[in-house]
Parts: C-alpha cells; sequence; structure tokens
DNA sequence: ACGAGGTCCTGCGAGC
DNA sequence: TGCTCGCAGGACCTCG
C-alpha cells in the first residue's frame, strides 16, 4: 500500500546511492509488470544507461535517465531498494527488475503481488502522463483554494475522491481514512455537498498526515519497507486505519468499518466525523 | 463526462 | 494437517 510518504521514503533511501551511477546489467523475472514497452526495449534502455535523478510523483517513483523517464509504480507490494552487497535468497524472491551498478551495488524493484507497473517513457510521454495527474499535495504552491475545487466538483463520496489521482495525488486508502477523521468529515459524504470550511481541515490535515507520516517513514503492515529495507513506523500513529471496531482515540466510540465506498475498507468514528 | 464495477496478482488468515 | 476461499488495493479498463 505504498501511498506518497512511502514512495517518498523509498526515493529517498535509493536516491544517494543512484545518482550518477551508470547500469551495467539488468534484468526483469515477469514482463505483466511492463506497460507500454517490451523487455528488450527496457533492458536496452537501462543497460549503460546513468542515473541522473530519482524523484516522486504522485505515488510513483521516476528515474531520470537521459533520454528516458524510467516510472516505478509499486501498487500494493512494490519496493525501491538498493543493496550495496550480494541479496539473500529472500530477497531475490520477488525481485522482478534487477539492476546491476557499475563500481558495485544494485537497484531492486521487488514486487510480490505484482500489482505494480513499470513504465519507459521519453519526454513526450512524460510530460503527458504527468499532465494526467492532479497537484501535488505537498506542493507549497498548492491553495486551499485550488485543493478544493479539484474535489468539490465530483458527486462521489469524498473519500473516493480525495483518492482520485486525477484530482489530487498521493493519498490512498490509509491516509484517505485519517485525513477524514482529523478533519471530522464523514467519509461518505458527497464530494459536492463537503462545506468550504470542511475542505478547509481537510487541505491542511491532509498536508500534516502526509509530512508527519514521512518523517515516520511511512505505514508498515506487511511488505513495505524503506529503501535501505526498514520498516516505517507510521502505524504506531494511525487513529482510525486497521482500527475497526477499537475504541476512538478522541471519544471512545466503537470505530466503524464499511465496504460501501469503492470497495475499500473505511473505518471512521461516527461520533468525530459528520 | 462521469461513475460504477471488474481485472490484475499472490500471500495470508480464517474456516472446515 | 491440508485444503479452499476471500481479502488486501492502485491503476487502468469497459460498460452504461
Amino acid at each position: 500500500m505504498p501511498e506518497l510518504p512511502e514512495v517518498e521514503t523509498m526515493v529517498r533511501g535509493v536516491r544517494p546511492a543512484l545518482v550518477g551511477r551508470t547500469i551495467l546489467q539488468a534484468t526483469l523475472s515477469h514482463t505483466d509488470i511492463l506497460r507500454g514497452v517490451t523487455r528488450p526495449k527496457l533492458l536496452q534502455a537501462l543497460t549503460g544507461a546513468t542515473v541522473r535523478d530519482v524523484t516522486r510523483r504522485a505515488k510513483h517513483g521516476v528515474v531520470h535517465l537521459d533520454a528516458w523517464r524510467f516510472v516505478l509504480q509499486p501498487g500494493m507490494t512494490g519496493n525501491l531498494l538498493y543493496y550495496d552487497r550480494p541479496l539473500t535468497a529472500p530477497e531475490a524472491k520477488y525481485a522482478v527488475l534487477r539492476a546491476r551498478l557499475e563500481g558495485g551495488g544494485e537497484f531492486v524493484f521487488r514486487d510480490i503481488r505484482r500489482i505494480g507497473t513499470l513504465l519507459l517513457l521519453n519526454e513526450r510521454g512524460w510530460r503527458a502522463y504527468d499532465a494526467a495527474l492532479g497537484p501535488e499535495p505537498l506542493d507549497p504552491a498548492l491553495t486551499p483554494e485550488r485543493f478544493r475545487a479539484g474535489l468539490a466538483g465530483s458527486r462521489q463520496a469524498i473519500k473516493k475522491a480525495l483518492m482520485d489521482q486525477r484530482r489530487i495525488v498521493g493519498v490512498g486508502n490509509i491516509y484517505a481514512n485519517e485525513a477524514l477523521f482529523f478533519a471530522g468529515i464523514d467519509p461518505s459524504k458527497p464530494a459536492n455537498r463537503v462545506r468550504p470550511e470542511s475542505y478547509e481541515r481537510l487541505f491542511h490535515e491532509t498536508r500534516r498526515i502526509l509530512a508527519a507520516a514521512i518523517d515516520a517513514e511511512g505505514t508498515t503492515f506487511r511488505d513495505y519497507r524503506t529503501g535501505t529495507g526498514q520498516p516505517g513506523s507510521f502505524q504506531l500513529e494511525l487513529m482510525v486505519y486497521e482500527r475497526e471496531g477499537e475504541p476512538c482515540r478522541v471519544c471512545g466510540t466503537t470505530l466503524a468499518g464499511t465496504h460501501a465506498i469503492d470497495a475499500r475498507i473505511t473505518v471512521f468514528c461516527h461520533r468525530c466525523q459528520r
């Protein structure tokens, strides 16, 4: 469930080891994670290429090469990892993409369920891809007005709109549940009926939670690890996610759970969120 | 144009 | 113990 904080953490973890490095050889264990690119084309583009930068856009890692942007979408169980030593057998088992670096070390995309995807985009493809995504919630230039404008036009449940990457990027199920709790908004409320003052709260809470989760290096329940293989710790700070049936940390009311919104587990407090 | 719902994947836990 | 089944969900697709 890598969302913005997890992908940001993974990118920060691998960036120092990758920037300026040249890929000696790349291998791919499965082709079903490729989108719009074939195995030979991807491996040819990677081999001999020098990594100019590693960044994050939405929930995706972006490896900048001279001629290409190599986009890695972790999906559910995908990890961006760097190893400065040989991989153990368990580490190598789900390593879908492996890239050996000149001078030693290895960049790995590991993905148990392979819901993740890999894309190889040229500059034009990248621009189109980037343009289809909504604004970055942590962009200092993003205003509450623009945040609200992106969401309030929808009749969808506010939680679903918040997770729609065309409206605002980076928020998935965990942080949508958490942000709506702190903003005091019923997740099932249609986005076009959420009050302006509630949007103001949601804007600030979404940013605050994402930033706090980055500080904690993400939320680890099972598969997610940082770029250096360590678990995150934000699961210790969660107010509602994975806490259905437990007491609300604010008012003590038993937290409710439902699958009614987008077939995703939604956990909320009847009393704190209206 | 928009929204609802299906699909991809495999490990894991519940239940028998 | 060993099996089946449902579930986890981000991105993308089709259908209405």
